[in-house]
DNA sequence: GTGTTTGCAAAGTGTTTGCAATTTA
DNA sequence: TAAATTGCAAACACTTTGCAAACAC
């Protein structure tokens, strides 16, 4: 009987999604894609990120934070969310589904998708498509 | 006939509703209070209404502003939306309803009230209300 | 090798704060 | 006169940028 020293199919998966996007698979990279793909979805900012990184012991400098971010968001691996100025969430859940907003703790929380059913949408204005639809739902105590 | 040099309505509804939020009617509220409520309703950020204000010739800080607009919103006669990262809008209509945001320009345009349904609502988690619910239309072109 | 990616530190942005001077009631 | 408000400049938090060194192909 084999023990498989690490998980083979995700880090394939990751591998062909990098090479899709024309990312390069380097050492950051992908380690910050362990941090936010291994285990359930999150919601996380970039200073988390680079906390949790620098604490498995991954070199990773902030900067590159950011840019992987913003690279894996333009790949469609993630979502950005943007509720209180000051600060972004990537959401590692990208499928089609809304928020609860924790405004005592600034948490985000995924609302499952079927829960909020949207009866009527107006037409986007003339010239435009609608690229999104975001449902953010503000609870406090 | 009498030509009133003033609309004297708007000026006293809004000194009762400084009174009522217990905030002094000084002459740098009553400025912003002018240029955010006179016409139509209006999505505006700080750094905008502080540049109005400069062009017509009020003398305010941005800092005040930056107050006034928050007391506004504690007042209940401003919602603040934030959209993107790095600035927050101030809404001048404070009934219920929501937004088309142009990604392309960074535009915020009021969808009326009941061209946005929604069909179904999750229970907030145990222990919190909701407080407000909003929905943000992305368009681009 | 060649072009991409990284890290650092500096610059940038929008916002908040501390405090003395001013204004309001 | 006592308390609230203002303006300024400095401080802030988060994010982006410029560029030389390191890396992937």
């Amino acid at each position: 009987m084999t023990i498989p020293s690490a998980p083979a199919r995700p880090l394939n998966q990751l591998l062909d999604r990098f090479r899709t996007a024309g990312l390069r698979p380097t050492r950051q990279r992908l380690a910050l894609a362990r941090l936010l793909f291994q285990g359930r979805d999150r919601h996380i900012a970039a200073e988390q990120l680079h906390a949790e990184a620098v604490s498995a012991n991954v070199r990773v400098s902030l900067a590159t934070v950011y840019n992987t971010l913003h690279q894996f968001t333009a790949a469609g691996m993630l979502r950005e969310i943007v509720v209180a100025g000051g600060c972004s969430y990537f959401d590692t859940n990208v499928s089609d589904h809304h928020h609860f907003f924790f405004e005592d703790s600034g948490r985000l929380e995924d609302i499952p998708g079927d829960q909020v059913a949207i009866a009527a949408l107006p037409e986007p204005p003339p010239g435009t498509k609608v690229r999104r639809v975001d449902v953010i739902i503000r609870v406090g105590g």
